[in-house]
DNA sequence: ACGTCGGAGTTGACGTGTCAATTCCCGGAG
DNA sequence: CTCCGGGAATTGACACGTCAACTCCGACGT
């Protein structure tokens, strides 16, 4: 990897500040346009997709809140908050008492598919078609790289 | 599912795919990572840091609303509550009446300049040492792409 | 059996972002 | 001068995320 360079602690050059801002404005426009696109095709944010997902992929589309979290990679608040959220739109149904459970209604079912088809042409069209197969090789190399370095200990 | 004719507008690969879900959730947690870094070191959101860094940059400490807003890319009511709330906590004034401007007190310029020591710091220990020059200029060429799909007019 | 301990799940309060009004101000037409 | 149109800026209502309580329930030791 990098090496030291010279000075321990000091601040990122103005060409790598640069880089770093194209690259985080960019990410986020990206993330923007796509979740404002499945807002506008399917009345889903970001979120309800991502419980969606996680629920349509599980055995049964059902699983426990503790386990969906932990699919979605959010805390357990969060996801407390969501759940309550999608159950009054009637998209997932929270099964018996405390601790049993979330699954997916057929309308969540069927939302979700309906969804997905839209959502993974637009994700084709403004990820994968605008880059060039290196390209896309690379991204998925730098998010290793920084997943490592979120990873690490003193990250 | 998946038919091999149909060139123009099927869904991305399973490779293809993962590459996108590790690249946005890698992004997303490298931002939220940034974020909380933030808060913890200088009471800062990432939203209160583009503001002060905007003014910062600006002639006088001082821009008006709407070029406030198109320097951090926002939309218009969005700054205009963020203003508000950083108002309340002195770190900016509104001048006059209604569209005279925005801009930084001296406890704002204060606490920019000390949060943004920490700051760049911690931008270069996720982002630029974690990644080999290669991948920083890969990084670039890749912001560059995905910026020219979205502001395409189909993007 | 009884207590109590701890983790899972929920709730409430609050800061934040978005959308749809609404207000304010300015410049031109009558 | 007065009225009106339109853009800039603000506001309000609501969806969302986070943090810190709080509740529930089952496991364990005695």
């Amino acid at each position: 990897m990098t090496q030291e360079r010279s000075g321990a602690r000091r601040s990122p050059t103005g060409d790598q500040l640069r880089t770093w801002r194209e690259f985080v404005e960019t990410t986020d426009a990206l993330r923007s346009r796509l979740s404002s696109r499945l807002q506008a095709e399917s009345s889903l944010s970001s979120s309800d997709y991502a419980v969606l997902l996680a629920l349509h992929d599980a055995d049964g589309h059902c699983l426990r809140s503790s386990a969906l979290a932990d699919a979605v990679g959010w805390e357990r608040s969060r996801l407390s908050h969501q759940v309550g959220r999608m159950e009054r739109r009637g998209l997932v149904a929270r099964q018996g008492s405390r601790s049993a459970g979330v699954a997916l209604t057929d309308d969540g079912a069927a939302t979700f598919r309906r969804a997905s088809v839209a959502h993974l042409r637009t994700v084709r069209h403004l990820f994968v078609d605008a880059l060039t197969d290196d390209q896309l090789a690379a991204a998925g190399e730098i998010a290793a790289a920084l997943r490592a370095a979120l990873d690490r200990p003193g990250g």
